[in-house]
DNA sequence: ATAAACTTTCAATAATTACTGAAAGTTTAA
DNA sequence: TTAAACTTTCAGTAATTATTGAAAGTTTAT
């Protein structure tokens, strides 16, 4: 495989990852193709490289930026824009945990706190629908701290938390 | 908040997550009910409760049962089948986890794999591919195998890892 | 064998989500 | 202050994904 095929098939396969995580195929690509890329890139590079319309990728820019995970890249002497991702992927990594927390995982864990607090009227349905719902609540919690505990511990915590995990 | 209140915001919650998990609502919202269910629930309960057509609640209904999350439930005398899910958190999350891995990680660490074992041409771009999808292959196999890892130990993991984590 | 009771399939349609492109907005240089 | 160079916005449209409902399929009882 040469380069121009590898580098078409990490973008895509990057991009229809990005659909099952909730981050649209253009964000994603976006993502990828300043991932690999040796220096940062203008809009015009972007759309003319992925050929997306210059709305789409203003947009998908913007929503990454607000992800924390591309940033704008000034470059002296140039009137345009410049882009650059995260470079690193545990950085990476910790970025968008504690970001799919934020958005997705505490706005669940309020819910389900919410449910499994209503008041037991003495029925078998209710008590299933606490017990249900607080078993959830509990394992999601513990599950969600465990992953921003992992993620935080910034040098090489994947190698340091397997090592301990396994023994 | 009663009961009723607190089923359907369940239900619809549980039903918005599996959006961005990559499961549609229907089928997120068919397991929420027949996880907060005393009962095994016949197509037509199903139907009625969450308002969906037959089609609909028999297609949802097979692909549950294809990720062996809910499973058919025979009632003696009883010419319908009836359905209930998993109801354990802890086999419920080994169940998912193991199904995610294999139906979106393993394909994407295939192609980092092959993406990151190109010839190094000794072009700078070459370079780069090659050292940022061989980190993003090292991080997702070894995520990968943490989660099944700690998924993996049946009794109380999540709660046995984070104290190990911590310490 | 027939029919009643049920489930599955799938073409048509609806609902949702993503993308475009041109107009409006902004910044910088002269 | 004007205009060139650039970015953002957003209404319209395209693409994708989910849902329906009726016909076809299956199973069981008689």
């Amino acid at each position: 495989m040469k380069y121009e095929e590898a580098k078409i098939k990490f973008i895509s396969t990057w991009g229809s990852l990005g659909t099952l995580w909730g981050i649209n195929k253009a964000m994603a690509q976006i993502q990828a193709l300043l991932f690999i890329s040796t220096e940062p890139l203008s809009m015009e590079d972007i759309m003319e490289e992925l050929q997306i319309s210059r709305g789409n990728t203003s947009m998908n820019l913007r929503q990454l930026m607000d992800w924390g995970i591309v940033t704008k890249e000034l470059i002296p002497g140039e009137r345009k824009e410049y882009f650059t991702t995260e470079k690193d992927v545990q950085e990476l990594t910790r970025i968008i945990a504690k970001e799919r927390s934020r958005r997705e995982i505490q706005p669940v864990i309020k819910v389900l706190n919410e449910v499994s607090s209503i008041k037991d009227d003495g029925t078998e349905k209710t008590k299933e629908l606490i017990k249900q719902t607080k078993a959830l609540h509990d394992l999601t919690v513990t599950a969600d701290a465990m992953v921003n505990k992992l993620v935080n511990q910034k040098q090489n915590w994947i190698t340091k938390s397997l090592i301990k995990l396994i023994k």
